[in-house]
DNA sequence: GCCGTTTTCGGCCCGACTGTTTTCAGTCG
């Protein structure tokens, strides 16, 4: 997809309009432009051709035009121009946090300053603290906002972080004079990742709240304490940092300040042309007509006066959820009844099909399926078909006296290179639950990623395509596959695409769980547990699932038991 | 640059914090 290079070349023309010093309308519709089409599912080539760029919102004349100018040459007049105005390196400044648009503009006409090098040679000879409207104390805070770009490596996992958050939520809690205290931001609308922890509290004393705030233990470095707003560092690691802020508000404010932190900036954005419209004001501290407030306590009256169902915080992006009637009911941990992916001892896992079984029962499921690696993902002990004939008499054994919970037999096929499964179709039909998935020769090979996904999605015995694209959160990058080929497959051959919760797969990601849902598919939510331990790990697929808006009924292991069987029979008819 | 129950021009979200000012600009979320 073209997609991805046409988001770079839109944030880039909006990074340099802005050091420009152009109007910030413009540069905010590029940036909207941008995420329009980071967000839809279909290629801007395929929409270019058949004249359906400008049904994309955000997307009008003269972005079309641009499109199309970069699909024909591969270049695009604008950002030509701008890069012919400024040094490469230039818009790599604007990440270094207390260095804006207007600062950066500054060094580069003052200084002369081309790069993050050259930023730090002025500092280091003292140049930068002489220049107007800087000072000693500025200068010192970029030097630090260096050091902790140098430091943070980016967004963090959401696996990482909300541990972490919740922990300090709890503190808050506890805290003397605190009333409620939630998690807000990308934390609470359950996002892969995360630019940092969010904190909304309740409480009358504000100062003292965050004068406790920024003394918690493992603080590293305090970068704001007020009245209203404290923000501090902890550290995650030897390496890097992780940013925490908390807003303090009274009482009658607290509804619309978690729904104003919780965001996203776009959802608030849209929200707040709505109560515009309706000559009314929304801030941080509620919803006002002239000075008297009508909405702020609790976070549902905001949305109930704007004439919009309570949204779920995951549906809050900006990707057309303010046209819903009615919100929906998304899938919870609660309507999860059991787990059909996960390894034991007998390939990678660490702990055995009683122990497995044993953790699933404690959490409540009903049933489970043991799914190990097949005979080519060596390094994962997978298993030959001998010994995965011996591993099928066992799980039988050990699901015949087991009481309470249900133990499927499965298996975690390999997709070969060539598109072939890696176990013959007789031990395939010996299963009561298959996962296919691509571990191996991910790259370019004589058959695409798609077609061989294609080709394990019309296998009748398959029953689910595990982690389909196959990324690492920061680590691998996803197989270019053409996703709404997938998917169309998929319906049409009633085969389940899974939603993988470990925190560091979530794949399918949200908008491709949107993709997936709006053809029909059915989709399964597990954990690919190698140990007891990550049987936890679900909460991060249903906050994905959520994400791309999906409801019990979508999930394959929302089905009770029979309804399970019934439904992976009706693939195999 | 986009967009339209304020419709083809003139709007486009809003407040806290900080540092360098001497009333505010820049940054951030």
């Amino acid at each position: 997809m073209v997609n991805a290079e046409l988001v770079r070349a839109f944030e880039r023309i909006a990074d340099l309009l802005e050091i420009d010093g152009a109007d910030g309308f413009r540069i905010n519709s590029y940036r909207r432009a941008a995420r329009t089409l980071k967000d839809a599912g279909e290629d801007a080539a395929v929409l270019a051709k058949e004249g359906r760029l400008q049904e994309l919102p955000g997307i009008g004349k003269g972005t079309a035009q641009r499109i199309q100018q970069f699909l024909d040459s591969g270049h695009i007049d604008v950002l030509d121009e701008l890069e012919a105005k400024f040094p490469p390196g230039l818009p790599g400044l604007l990440d270094i946090p207390g260095m804006g648009p207007k600062k950066v503009a500054l060094v580069h006409t003052q200084l002369a300053v081309k790069s993050l090098d050259d930023l730090k040679k002025v500092i280091a000879s003292c140049e930068l603290e002489k220049l107007p409207g800087l000072g000693a104390t500025s200068v010192k805070k970029i030097a630090e906002g260096i050091a902790f770009l140098e430091r943070s490596g980016g967004r963090t996992p959401l696996g990482i972080a909300l541990p972490i958050a919740e922990v300090f939520l709890d503190r808050v809690r506890a805290l003397c004079g605190v009333k409620q205290a939630e998690l807000a931001g990308s934390l609470r609308r359950g996002v892969e990742t995360i630019g940092d922890i969010d904190i909304v509290c309740d409480a009358a004393d504000g100062e003292m709240v965050i004068k406790q705030f920024v003394a918690f233990e493992g603080v590293k470095r305090v970068l704001a304490a007020g009245a209203t707003k404290g923000s501090v560092t902890i550290e995650l690691d030897a390496e890097k940092e992780l940013q925490i802020d908390l807003r303090v508000v009274g009482s009658d404010s607290y509804g619309a300040a978690l729904q104003y932190f919780t965001g996203s900036k776009e959802h608030n954005v849209r929200l707040r042309e709505r109560a515009i419209a309706k000559k009314w004001r929304l801030n941080e501290y509620g919803l006002f007509d002239g000075e008297k407030s009508i909405a702020g306590k609790r976070e549902a009256d905001i949305y109930k006066k704007l004439g919009l169902p309570c949204l779920p915080p995951e549906l809050r992006e900006d990707r057309r959820e303010l046209e819903l009637i009615e919100a929906p009911e998304l899938v919870t941990v609660e309507d999860i009844r059991g787990d059909l992916h996960m390894h034991t001892v007998a390939s990678d896992g660490r702990c055995t099909i009683e122990e497995m079984a044993a953790a699933a029962k404690e959490r409540g499921y009903e049933y489970i399926a043991i799914c190990d690696h097949s005979k080519s993902s060596t390094i994962a002990n997978g298993l030959s078909v001998k010994r995965m004939v011996e591993h099928m008499e066992k799980i039988r054994a050990v699901a015949k006296k087991t009481k309470g919970i249900a133990i499927l037999v499965g298996c975690e096929c390999d997709i070969l290179a060539n598109g072939s499964l890696d176990y013959p179709d007789e031990i395939l039909a010996e299963c009561d639950w298959v996962v296919a998935s691509i571990h191996s020769a991910l790259g370019s090979t004589k058959h695409s990623p798609t077609e061989r996904t294609l080709a394990a999605i019309e296998n009748p015995y398959v029953s689910m395509i595990g982690h389909p694209t196959g990324r690492l959160l920061n680590k691998r990058a996803p197989m270019e596959l053409d996703m709404a080929a997938v998917v169309e497959a998929a319906a049409i051959n009633r085969t389940i695409l899974e939603i993988n919760s470990s925190w560091q797969r979530l794949d399918l990601k949200d908008i491709h769980v949107r993709m997936a849902l709006d053809r029909g598919v059915t989709l399964g939510i597990n954990t690919d547990a190698h140990h007891t331990d990550q049987l936890s790990q679900i909460r991060f697929g249903v906050l994905t699932a959520r994400r791309g808006g999906a409801t019990k009924a979508d999930i394959v292991n929302c089905l009770s038991l029979a309804g399970l069987r019934k439904r992976i029979e009706r693939k195999r008819l």
